[in-house]
DNA sequence: ATTATCTATAGATCTATAGATAATGC
DNA sequence: ATTATCTATAGATCTATAGATAATGC
């Protein structure tokens, strides 16, 4: 029954990206412990020996869900050096990022829940938010002050906003039209950042 | 123990009023129905005589919330017949609405799980967020075209995400420059939008 | 000897239903 | 006679804990 340490570490890493996934789907509230560690390979009884409690979960599963977000931002950003400010906006304004709440951006999928949570929780989505921020001041060019811009702000915000918007409509050309009109705004705020070509 | 029609009625509207609420501030996987009927001075054994399922319930407290919503901003529209839309956008981006999750817009408290629940619910949100739309679009002057405008669009996902991102914080000077930057964008869309004095 | 995971369970809570009660409505 | 609400409960599920088991780590 018992394995190595090793093994024991990789299944806990195993939880935590699970759980990122399935909280984002089913919100902290819609699932259960059994149902989290059963998707994570294991019975429900060995939940306590990695973790302090569902919150502390949840707290680590948030800050999980942050860092693929951020790799994923890295990644097209990376790929498209001529823009990649364009190319973070189009990847998080797409139909496909609204079809994929289970890997898709934490604050659209938990942001609400996480207001409601406690103090753990809400300084993963602080932190979180946080590097959002420093990353598309980055990408605007901005030079690295120690607070957030306005105007990075503003993008987040429709940003967050519009992914939001589209996945509570039914209307799939309803929902296309927000993503769109968001585009165009996001775009018109980000006219004049310093082209640069350097990003991350 | 049996009341008139006319208070079971009353009742019913009591509990729906009572969950608009409490499903804003905790969500809908958030409070039971026994502390949902408590909270109305019932108990659990009435529901069901008043409400088919709590599906049923959060559909009809998700409409009541947005017809709550909408007799508000009609109020403060009318208050500030010189310019009702930044009337209506200050009060959406306050401290005040950041703070009252319980009275505030649903879309922000409850978008994210409006989309994980069943097809009522989404209907509600669906014609909810359509009647933001076309009043937003009266304030900006716009004619009343059957398709919502995508500067509509743009200011409703902004400030959805900014009251959201600004939740989401506990720290008060961040939320505040999100709700700042949030309604510096928003009034820049909005610019040039005929200022009739008219409203409603 | 230690310990990661398992099965089993405690105790609370959840949605929904059943049957009793007492007031209304005819 | 009907029925709005009550108390009580069924059956499922939730978080968390206890003790058994079997493999690792020393």
């Amino acid at each position: 029954m018992r394995v190595s340490r090793d093994q024991a570490e990789k299944n806990r890493q195993t939880v935590i990206d699970v759980a990122s996934q399935l909280f984002r789907e089913h919100g902290f509230d819609g699932i259960g412990l059994k149902d989290l560690m059963k998707a994570a390979g294991l019975t429900q009884g060995a939940f306590y020996k990695q973790f302090a409690s569902k919150d502390d979960l949840a707290a680590q599963a948030s800050k999980r869900a942050f860092e693929s977000a951020y790799r994923l931002r890295s990644a097209v950003a990376a790929a498209n050096p001529q823009d990649p400010l364009a190319a973070v906006i189009a990847l998080f304004l797409s139909m496909e990022h609204r079809a994929t709440r289970m890997d898709g951006c934490p604050l659209v999928a938990l942001g609400a829940d996480a207001a409601r949570q406690g103090p753990e929780v809400k300084a993963s989505f602080e932190a979180g938010i946080k590097e959002y921020l420093e990353n598309f001041g980055r990408l605007l060019g901005e030079v690295g002050g120690e607070e957030p811009s306005g105007k990075a702000m503003a993008i987040l915000s429709t940003m967050v906003g519009a992914v939001l918007l589209s996945r509570a409509v039914n209307d799939e050309r309803l929902a296309k039209r927000f993503l769109q009109a968001a585009a165009e705004s996001v775009m018109g705020l980000s006219a004049g950042a310093v082209q640069t070509g350097q990003h991350q």
